[in-house]
DNA sequence: TGACTATGTGATCATATGCGCATACAGTTC
DNA sequence: GAACTGTATGCGCATATGATCACATAGTCA
C-alpha cells in the first residue's frame, strides 16, 4: 500500500458520523460494546461492525476481558486530528 | 448543522485518494485546474467535481483570473490533519 | 450440559460515491 | 459576432457504504 492508501484509509476511517461518536466516547479511555451501542444510541451489530473496521484500520485496541471486549483509542494523533477538523470547521464558521 | 456534522463534512472531503492527490499538489500554493488534472493524471472533469466538493466543504479558496480558475487550500490545519494521519499511518507500520 | 450474556457475521436493502463521456457555460481574443 | 480556451454539469454506470434483521459464535456460570 503506498503512502496515500494509508492516509486514506486512516482518515476515512475516522470520517464517518456513527465512528465520530465512538470515537469521542472513548476519549476518556476504554470501553466494552456493551457499553458503547447504549451510549451513541445505535444497534448493537451495527456498532461491532464500525469497531472492527476501525480496529482493522489500526486506530483502535482491543482487549478482552471474559465475556466483555475493550475497545480503546490505540493513537492520540485520532483525537488530534478529530480536534483539527474542529477546528477548520470553526474556521468555517461551524 | 452540529459540530459532529461539521467534522464529518471536513475529514470525508479529505478522507478520498484523489482529493488527497490535489491536496499535495496544492501544498505549495495555489493553482488552476488545468495545471491540477494534469499533474495528478485524472480527467478534468473528474477533476473539477473534486475540487468543487472540497470547495464547498470549506476547504479550498478559489480565485478567478481571466479563464483560468485558481485553487488553494484555505487553511494549513487541513495539510496539518494530512500530516497528522501520515503519522498514525507509520505507527501502524504503513 | 444447558441457560445466559456479550459480541460478531451473513444476507439484504437503500443510498452515496467516484468515474467517464458528452455537452453546456463562461471568459477571452480576433 | 465567431472561434477558442478553461471550467462546470447532466447522465448513466459500477461499486462502496451504512443500516437492519436474524442468527451464529464464544465465554461464563449454575
Amino acid at each position: 500500500m503506498n503512502p496515500l492508501d494509508a492516509r486514506r484509509d486512516i482518515i476515512s476511517a475516522i470520517g464517518q458520523e456513527t465512528r465520530i461518536a465512538i470515537l469521542e466516547f472513548l476519549r476518556d479511555g476504554e470501553r466494552c460494546v456493551c457499553e458503547i451501542f447504549p451510549a451513541i444510541g445505535h444497534e448493537q451489530s451495527n456498532v461491532s461492525r464500525h469497531l472492527n473496521l476501525m480496529l482493522a484500520a489500526g486506530i483502535l485496541s482491543r482487549r478482552k476481558e471474559g465475556l466483555k471486549i475493550y475497545y480503546g483509542v490505540r493513537y492520540p494523533e485520532v483525537l488530534e486530528l478529530l480536534d483539527l477538523a474542529g477546528v477548520i470547521a470553526r474556521n468555517n464558521g461551524r
